[in-house]
DNA sequence: CTGGTTGTCAAAGAAGCCTC
DNA sequence: GAGGCTTCTTTGACAACCAG
């Protein structure tokens, strides 16, 4: 019999009961603890020890504690990782369930990669840690909205107003543009009839720090999916 | 030595699941 | 539904060890 294959009769209940055995030192006591009779704890032990073809449990005999052997001890912490590798994927798969886990794919124009989603992903994975976030960039908002109306992508950023579409969205964000014009250019020149409007003031040597290339018009940034 | 405790081993049977 | 398989329980006989 081919070792690696033998050892594909190990079962979880196997190994549980190997770790309460080694827990308690008991048979009998490992048994209660799992919802097992004694003989059935001792019978899953014995198998085990028949499939990986070692002693994994020493029996003094008597009222004496029974101990794992080195090979028991050597297959509990294999055993441990097995149970944590297949506790981590019992969350993965709950979360998943409930949309906390997964790919999450995210269309963003080249400005909101620079600016806007370093900072955005940092406080998503906080709060988010098994959602792979998967970036797809496009020049285009047409083409993002495109993307996401098919379904290839889960969601992206956009600039209000959106196009009539399938889309639901939020706005997340407020980012005013201002024009940067020559002092001696006839936009400066107006620039009292539209200050008494309400408008800013443009300079020549210092904005806010706009990025878009919208050069005119405020703009308001949104997240907007399908 | 005796009784109690703990564990092994085997056999019979119950229960659940799967396949046909 | 019947039959086969697996798992577990129950029961009984037995062994090893400890405490009184």
């Amino acid at each position: 019999m081919n070792t690696r294959n033998g050892f594909l009769g190990l079962e979880l209940r196997h190994l549980a009961a190997l770790e309460a055995v080694g827990r308690r030192h008991s048979f009998g006591r490992a048994a209660r603890e799992l919802g097992y009779t004694q003989s059935a704890v001792s019978q899953q032990i014995s198998h085990m020890e028949r499939i990986v073809g070692q002693r994994l449990v020493d029996r003094p005999g008597g009222p004496k504690p029974v101990e794992l052997t080195e090979a028991g001890r050597l297959l509990l912490r294999h055993a441990d990782a097995i149970v944590a590798q297949l506790d981590a994927a019992q969350a993965d798969m709950a979360a998943l369930a409930e949309g906390a886990a997964g790919p999450l794919r995210v269309g963003i124009l080249q400005s909101v990669g620079a600016r806007i989603l370093p900072a955005l992903l940092l406080r998503f994975r906080e709060e988010w840690p098994r959602v792979e976030v998967q970036v797809h960039e496009e020049a285009d908002v047409a083409e993002l909205l495109r993307l996401v109306e098919r379904g290839d992508l889960d969601l992206t950023f956009a600039e209000l107003p959106l196009p009539e579409g399938p889309f639901e969205s939020r706005e997340i964000l407020r980012d005013p543009y201002i024009l940067l014009v020559s002092a001696a250019s006839r936009c400066e020149r107006s620039r009292d009839s539209r200050s008494s409007a309400g408008g800013r003031r443009a300079s020549p040597t210092a904005s806010s720090g706009a990025t878009s290339p919208t050069s005119t018009s405020s703009s308001a940034p949104t997240t907007t999916e399908r």
